[in-house]
DNA sequence: GAACGATACGGAGCGCTGTTCCGCTTTGTC
DNA sequence: GACAAAGCGGAACAGCGCTCCGTATCGTTC
């Protein structure tokens, strides 16, 4: 039904993804979109009609990594020792991948405006997969069950914001502390 | 040797403190600079002559309770059944603070530019007043020695961002779960 | 109270953002 | 080759932080 898309439109947004990574990288998540467009060497207007919102782009760009992140939990259940180890091991993932895409998690704050998409992404994809590790954990006993998995994730989400070169602040620290925290 | 300041100059510096507080209740600490020179009748060249950075502006308005807030601490200390009492209740004072503030938590980010003399500010009056809880409380025994003031105050501000108003994501609960994961 | 530096004020202006919008180009089809 | 339809580029607009300098006000001195 809806028609065949044009041939220079996919082969642009090649372009523009592979584009977006290398500027992402180099300059964050929140780098100009005049930048991206430059990069790509497309028009500001293509940017926006492939990709609405900044979050369109973000999501586009790192679903592969958000894929391997969802279907690991599972996975990491079913291999660790216990559920508790299987958890730490996702959180670990998952902070991976937040803090070595410079801004990403602060893109992930809900109140950020234009990055609903983004949030709203996370959530579902990632949200049931933490859910089930913290219920299997609660499960076993291991930790308490009154926290949420989106309760967590956004803690999560905002431990990594702004780590800085020098060492005074290491967001893994104080998640490991929280999931200290969590255990009965 | 200062020269005295001229009568309209205080003048306007107070009418600029009450505007700031107006404003940032109002519309947050990210305020355009240009609400809060309406707000106050004056015009922008007028704010940065007194409060060069943003950051300024804010420390200006918020002086008292940052000062109130590092007065407790001792108080605390000494009125408290114990350490870590005293260090809870303290960091639901700090807490308290930074949630009502609209922006503020956010503000203090590291990375935010612009705002760097209210990361500094905070962390030389209010550090210290943390540390010395902790060290209390660690030398109590009630919790681990490893943790660093810094690092604890910035996670609690991470963890304060954006708190959404249908209760999904709370604050307090993740904090609490923090100060959890800190025992012994 | 007049005159005159010193001090402070106001806001136009610059540069940098995000976002929209529309004339032009390219593509696929007949 | 012709002709919609789909897609593209970037000028243009709006909102922001911040600077800079002509103008107004203040305090002092005579």
């Amino acid at each position: 039904m809806p028609p065949r898309k044009r041939a220079d439109a996919v082969r642009n947004e090649q372009t523009l993804l592979a584009a977006a990574a290398e500027v992402f990288v180099r300059s964050g998540v929140d780098a100009p979109i005049r930048e991206i467009a430059a990069e790509a060497g497309v028009g500001m207007g293509t940017i926006y009609r492939h990709f609405p919102t900044r979050a369109d782009l973000v999501v586009a760009v790192y679903r592969h990594q958000v894929e391997a992140c969802a279907l690991a939990g599972p996975s990491l259940l079913s291999t660790s020792d216990s559920p508790f180890a299987a958890l730490r091991a996702w959180v670990d993932m998952f902070v991976d991948f937040l803090v070595t895409k410079h801004g990403l998690a602060h893109a992930l704050q809900s109140d950020n405006s234009g990055f609903e998409a983004l949030h709203v992404y996370f959530l579902d994809r990632l949200g049931p997969v933490c859910g089930s590790l913290l219920a299997a954990a609660a499960e076993a006993g291991e930790i308490r069950d009154d926290i949420q998995p989106y309760e967590l994730m956004r803690g999560i989400g905002n431990l990594c914001i702004g780590r800085d070169d020098n060492s005074r602040y290491n967001p893994r620290r104080l998640i490991e502390l929280l999931l200290n925290g969590l255990r009965r």
